[in-house]
DNA sequence: TCAAAAGTGTTTCTGCTACACCCATGC
DNA sequence: GCATGGGTGTAGCAGAAACACTTTTGA
């Protein structure tokens, strides 16, 4: 038991980092952010963006400085996923981290550029990854684990849109998230009539495809009458 | 951005605390274990067990460590609820800590005693809770909040639940922890149609109250099949 | 003219909700 | 005999799932 100290000062302290999951969507499948990493350990491995912890911000201030450094991303939503603490983890000693996970505009994508701490810093779709340096395989099951839950509770998908877009992209963009098939027919109905969308005057941008897609916009206050609806657990 | 060091050992390093939400029922009330501080800061206070990480441990780890050493409880179920980081949290200095819910069943909630560390140990109904120290209030938010999710995704209410158990006991268990009220034969019907439960022909141990009720036990294979059938996101 | 993409409606089933009466026991 | 607590069934509704055809455009 710690009874040694009378102040937590003479406790023995873990370094602590942070990591961020960083979630895009491209209008067909949805990617995760890596930085190749300049230096050891696991030099040139891919690797989630992150860093120590300073001493005056919180996990989540340092989460979010960590990300602009290495990657120049602000991200609007981010969210914990969980503590990793296995005593090996790290082979420079013992480190525990806290994962993050963010979701960036399509946007914004291009403006992720490497920082000092990496040699490279890429989009992957989540079905082709590469290996991942340290524990971060466990982190990313945890992240999308995590996007979920924030995409059935929370509007996360709509961070993950653009602006204005259409009914298949967001059926995608489902598709890809939680791994399975969703009927077109079904998928619509129950959107459009949760009142959470709102069709907008296409400006006639795009007339590529067979059949123009209608484009729609994000409705906040449908959604919130909506999710009291809903809300009953 | 953190470039000065080679090594981790070189930057800086928080306080690293665990912390525990036990969760128990009495079969009238979902209550939670406190204890009364010994020391400063808020000594005198009611607070969740908890301690700081050591050196050759995992979190999750010095949750269980914790736990056992200042009320003498082993959880068989624990989950991490989240990191609490605020710059001001502990007046002593920066700490950040890690808190943990679990829950235990009827029978231990007897064993839980006060530690070294701690004056006092007593079990608190979850609307009768006093004052918490630090910001243990957000932390019982927070573990309210995964409890639930526990319950839903989980069969984390037969873990706070006796091996036998009535429904009337199971539903006054379900009205505490999500704070509203079910139909008794809604509720009954739910559960006897999901095939996670086994009627237990009653010892005949009590008749004390009219008709009594009729027990059951959790059944494992039953839930699993439940589960599956109910998994799709 | 054919393939690809997107729009649209109906039916069925299942799960959730609401709701009332009977029985046994203890006081 | 009455209050308490616990057992049981039915009918309505809303959300999910299954399912096929038509339209437009580009190759």
């Amino acid at each position: 038991m710690n009874k040694k100290g009378t102040f937590s000062y003479n406790y023995w302290r873990p370094a602590v980092t942070v990591d961020n999951v960083v979630f895009s969507f491209d209008g067909t499948h949805l990617n995760v952010l890596l930085i190749r990493r300049g230096r050891p350990p696991f030099k040139d491995c891919w690797a989630f963006p992150g860093g120590f912890l300073d001493e005056q911000e919180t996990l989540e201030e340092a989460a979010r400085r960590e990300l602009k450094e290495e990657t120049g991303l602000t991200p609007k939503y981010l969210i914990e996923i969980g503590s990793f603490s296995a005593l090996d983890r790290d082979p420079r000693g013992r480190t525990i981290t806290i994962a993050y996970a963010s979701v960036v505009r399509p946007g914004q994508t291009e403006n992720a550029t490497a920082g000092d701490d990496a040699d490279d810093c890429q989009w992957f779709p989540i079905v082709e990854m590469p290996p991942l340096a340290f524990d971060h395989a466990d982190i990313f099951q945890k992240a999308l684990f995590m996007l979920r839950i924030g995409i059935i509770r929370d509007p996360v998908a709509f961070m993950l849109l653009d602006d204005t877009f259409t009914l298949p992209e967001m059926q995608r963009l489902y598709t890809d998230v939680f791994n399975r098939e969703f009927d077109r027919r079904n998928f619509q109905k129950k959107f459009l009539a949760s009142g959470m969308l709102s069709p907008v005057r296409s400006n006639d941008e795009e007339k590529k495809s067979a059949h123009a897609p209608i484009h729609y916009r994000f409705n906040e206050e449908g959604y919130m009458q909506f999710k009291e609806k809903v809300t009953k657990c």
